[in-house]
RNA sequence: GGUACUCUGGCAGAACGGUUAUGCGUGAGCCUGCAAAGCUUAUACAAGGGGGUUCGACUCCCUCGGGUACCUCCA
């Protein structure tokens, strides 16, 4: 599988031979996530899922940022303590996530459960002489690490003539960063240095090491992450151990609204929640999966709208397949299922390409139901069919909303109710049976010799 | 201002330098008791502008321009 790397701009080829170990940076938790977020979190889920497909072993770290500015300055705002924010965002990620089918990650770490480690790391580079002490807490000397800007592709000296780096008089160098902020308000720890609390960067270096080891194989985040943040972890990281930080650096590119990122700061928040709402988790997933994972992804109701007809069409396929049941064959099956299968591997396996992959699902899903509409899908075809289909569906995380035997005999009666109906004209009571289960959600579908039935997905953007 | 990425039909999005995919949408029709599902067919000046290399360029080179992101917290 190969990957496109930020670091060294070119196509790495990920090793499989082992464990694939992957530290994704998570969201700092003083706030709802949004759909911004769900893409990142979406786009690794797949990844860990299509590798672990292939019996791959993945671990798969995801911090949590429980100590920060922001978060302080929420627990302000409510009159309440860091602590409570955090873990009421902690909770509502898990909320929102597990809705959107998102595997849990192997581990969560937070921040404030590794200051041992955070300190011990910093213990290491004052040694080393890389950091210093100053009245405001512990800084790293940017100038000490000679790859800095290797990743973000910047140069030191044109980011210091940049005029919008916050000056603090007491460091060296206005692109040195905190690893230890100097504080006498909660939430703070000791150290040997003063009490504070650890910067922004530090965790991420201190637990993906703890967690992953000093090479690991994927470091990823949203785009927006680049620089400072990740520029900061190499250099900090790489200081540290004096080897090479993560072998891949994968970016996900923003979700925008109307061309522009979405940000607090311009109050064009589409919460994941809201979304979920109005669309369900699936659609959310095709979404986020509809381009390239690299490259920006506009949100707009159109490009739901259009997603959420495949993700009709997807159902429709699904139940074509549970309900075939003739005797028909189709010698082509086995080639055509091959082909979709392949295309969809070597899709993903070429820098991950889930738009790609999704139009191998989707030949398959309009060639299923066409059969089925023509007649011609027979319970065999069905049988060499599923197993691919569903595991399509397993790695790109889609669920198909299941039914109880009970009320699968309840929709079989209705059906031969509404047969009889039909054959004796009776019109308008069938379609009273029709419109009763629609108001279930199940939906039915007029084949030529028989009449089969579908849980559809209820999706308020659609009603 | 600097750096990176990007610019293909109404929208999304592909293509070894030589077949202008594909999906959605839209129009017409078929199927159906009616719907839904499905089908057929049509539709699109498609390539940001201008140069160049080439027998031939979406694909390579130059140039100009637009957009977005980052340069401050950000998935």
């Amino acid at each position: 599988m190969k990957l496109q790397d930020t670091l060294s701009n070119s196509e790495q080829t990920l090793d499989i031979s082992k464990k694939v170990r992957i530290y994704l940076c998570g969201v700092t938790v003083y706030d709802e996530s949004h759909i911004g977020h769900a893409r990142t979190i979406i786009v690794f889920d797949v990844l860990r899922k299509y590798l672990e497909s292939k019996e791959i072993m993945v671990e798969f770290i995801q911090n949590f940022t429980d100590v920060d500015d922001k978060i302080i300055n929420r627990a302000k705002l409510e009159s309440t303590t860091a602590e409570q924010i955090s873990s009421k965002y902690i909770q509502n990620y898990f909320t929102d996530f597990d809705r959107l089918n998102v595997k849990r990650a192997t581990n969560y770490p937070k921040a404030t459960e590794h200051i041992e480690d955070i300190r011990n790391f910093i213990k290491r580079l004052i040694e080393k002489d890389i950091v210093y002490v100053t009245k405001n807490g512990v800084y790293f000397s940017v100038s000490k690490f000679p790859d800095y800007g290797k990743l973000s592709k910047k140069k030191i000296d044109e980011l210091q003539s940049g005029a919008r780096i916050e000056v603090d008089e007491a460091k060296k160098d206005p692109l040195d960063f905190a690893l230890w902020k100097f504080s006498d308000v909660e939430p703070v720890w000791d150290s040997p240095w003063g009490k504070g609390r650890p910067g922004w960067h530090i965790e991420c270096s201190a637990m993906s090491i703890r967690y992953l080891g000093e090479n690991f194989d994927i470091h990823g985040g949203g785009r927006d992450l680049i620089f400072p943040h990740h520029e900061n972890e190499i250099a900090q990281s790489e200081s540290f151990t004096s080897k090479q930080f993560a072998k891949i650096w994968m970016h996900v590119g923003m979700v925008t609204i109307n061309g522009e990122k979405m940000s607090k700061s311009l109050g064009n928040i589409r919460t994941i929640k809201h979304v979920l709402d109005n669309w369900g988790p699936n659609i959310i997933r095709l979404f986020c999966l509809s381009g390239h994972y690299s490259k920006p992804i506009d949100y707009s109701e159109e490009l739901l709208k259009e997603n959420l007809i495949k993700w009709r069409q997807a159902e429709t396929c699904y139940y074509e397949l549970i309900h075939a049941n003739n005797e028909n064959h189709n010698n082509e099956i086995k080639s055509s299922v091959k082909e979709t299968s392949d295309d969809f591997d070597n899709a993903l396996k070429s820098d991950f390409n889930t738009h790609l992959a999704l139009l191998a699902f989707f030949k398959l899903v309009k060639e299923v139901n066409y059969l089925a509409a023509e007649e011609k899908l027979g319970s065999n075809d069905a049988k060499i069919i599923i197993p691919e289909f569903e595991r399509m569906l397993n790695i790109l995380g889609l669920v198909i909303p299941k039914i109880t035997s009970e009320q699968k005999q309840q929709i079989d009666n209705w059906i031969i109710e509404r047969e009889q109906l039909r054959k004796e004209k009776k019109f308008q009571d069938a379609d009273k049976i029709r419109d009763n289960l629609n108001e279930m959600n199940i939906e039915l579908i007029d084949h030529k010799g028989k009449t089969i039935w579908m849980r559809k997905e209820r999706i308020k953007a659609d009603s």
